[in-house]
DNA sequence: AGTCCACCGGAAAACATGGCAA
DNA sequence: TTGCCATGTTTTCCGGTGGACT
């Protein structure tokens, strides 16, 4: 970042781009390319193949709009609809859908004069109850403090901005499963009975989940009125991707960059994924990055494996990086010990490990905290880590690094020490 | 047949941080 | 400032485990 930052810096803080939004380095450089005339070869329109991009139309999807906007319909009438539940895996579709056909019935709603607004939450990011109703307070103008309320207070101011402005709210809760299997309950269920302790406003809520195992584990009462309606999103199959793939790329790329072959792989790959589309328009959009990079004309298959894993790559990189320095003093030690012996155990590293905070002077976390540290990054999928028994020597986690990540591990730990 | 290793992993308590409200 | 609240991280405590070894 050695390239003026201050320069970046001062632009950033004044948005004179007129993008009215966060602007990031990235823009910033190619707004300036674009000013000189050196425009994109590759691209026409990268915006598009942006993951938060809602486009104009959802192919495959038509079925499931219109499930939703006819149980939602009846809100534009200003009365509550049902809450309804979508599921599906990753990437198809749900938030999209969601987002889609509740921005168009608010424009409509402004129309017929109906109080309509909308909360979107992702749980997975707002991960807490207090944070959660912070965002759906927010929505409604509603400005609360980061930390230091009571729970029941936000939830009491939510309430009584509710009924002072006295609509509809629609509140889109994505991801609800992290939500629940991290919180329990307790807000879903609350929420859900929210219109009780109102006068004049009316919530009604959509939740969205990709596990499909979710709804089982959930409180009876908490369940039925949620599910009052159900929408089930199907994955894509590769032709489906396909068609939406190419649908992007007219508007994203320049014509005659991407032909239907390079498009078939990417949608090829990504089906083999869950049928992903998010995964799709990602790979879609670093190939592009790639083919410009190479200054290459059009793109090639190549660009797309290249992609691909690069992609992966860089999800690694950027899950080692922004580890806090303990987790990777213990990795760095992982790292270590098995490149010596090809495997260790957790006794083994938290040896290793204290020594290391030693030397540093640094105070060292206890065997239990390590241990969980070690499951953790199991978990990322950075090490294998197999609980063995090993009978007279006792029960311990076998740790090995997986081959395959050991350049990228290594790399991202280089300035740790 | 019984011992015993070297941890596992749940539960709860302690600590740290950060913000509001009075 | 002080007290309260929420959240996240780490420590403390401790019962549990299952097969190699005697």
């Amino acid at each position: 970042m050695g390239f003026n930052s201050e320069f970046l810096l001062y632009l950033a803080g004044h948005d004179q781009w007129g993008l009215g939004r966060m602007v990031s380095a990235d823009d910033v450089i190619e707004e300036l390319l674009r000013r000189r005339g050196l425009v994109s070869r590759i691209f026409a329109n990268r915006e598009v193949l942006h993951p938060d991009y809602v486009p104009d139309t959802l192919p495959h999807r038509e079925r499931e709009i219109a499930r939703l906007a006819e149980i939602l319909i009846v809100s534009a009438k200003g009365e509550r609809p049902s809450n309804v539940f979508l599921y599906g895996l990753t990437g198809t579709g749900k938030t999209a859908v969601a987002k889609y056909v509740v921005k168009k019935l608010v424009e409509k709603a402004s129309t017929y004069g109906v109080d309509l607004n909308y909360a979107y939450v992702n749980t997975r990011k707002f991960d807490t109850a207090y944070k959660v109703l912070a965002s759906i307070a927010s929505s409604l103008g509603l400005r609360v403090p980061h930390t230091g309320l009571a729970v029941s207070e936000v939830y009491r101011r939510y309430l009584s901005a509710l009924d002072s402005w006295g609509g509809l709210h629609i509140v889109i809760l994505d991801e609800v499963d992290f939500f629940v299997k991290k919180n329990g309950d307790d807000l879903l269920y609350k929420l859900l009975r929210v219109n009780e302790d109102l006068t004049k406003a009316r919530v009604s809520i959509i939740g969205i989940t990709n596990d499909l195992n979710f709804v089982e584990n959930l409180d009876p009462r908490v369940r039925s009125s949620l599910g009052e309606e159900e929408i089930v999103f199907q994955p894509y199959d590769a032709d489906q991707l396909f068609t939406i793939l190419k649908q992007r790329a007219e508007l994203a790329f320049k014509p005659g960059v991407v032909d239907d072959s390079v498009i078939s792989y990417c949608a090829a790959l990504a089906a083999r994924e869950h049928g992903d589309a998010r995964r799709a328009l990602d790979l879609l959009r670093v190939s592009g990055e790639i083919a410009e990079r190479e200054g290459a004309e059009k793109l090639t298959v190549e660009h797309v494996r290249k992609a691909s894993i690069e992609l992966e790559e860089n999800r690694v990189y950027q899950s080692i990086v922004s580890l806090p320095l303990h987790q990777k003093l213990v990795l760095k030690t992982i790292l270590e010990e098995t490149s010596a012996r090809g495997q260790t155990s957790t006794g083994e590293v938290y040896a290793k490990y204290v020594e290391r905070t030693k030397k540093y002077s640094l105070e060292p976390l206890t065997m239990r905290r390590v241990s969980d540290i070690i499951s953790q990054l199991d978990m990322m999928g950075l090490i294998l880590a197999e609980v063995v028994n090993r009978g007279r020597y006792g029960v311990t986690k076998v740790v090995k690094i997986r081959g395959d990540l050991k350049p990228i591990i290594e790399k991202a730990l280089r300035d740790v020490d």
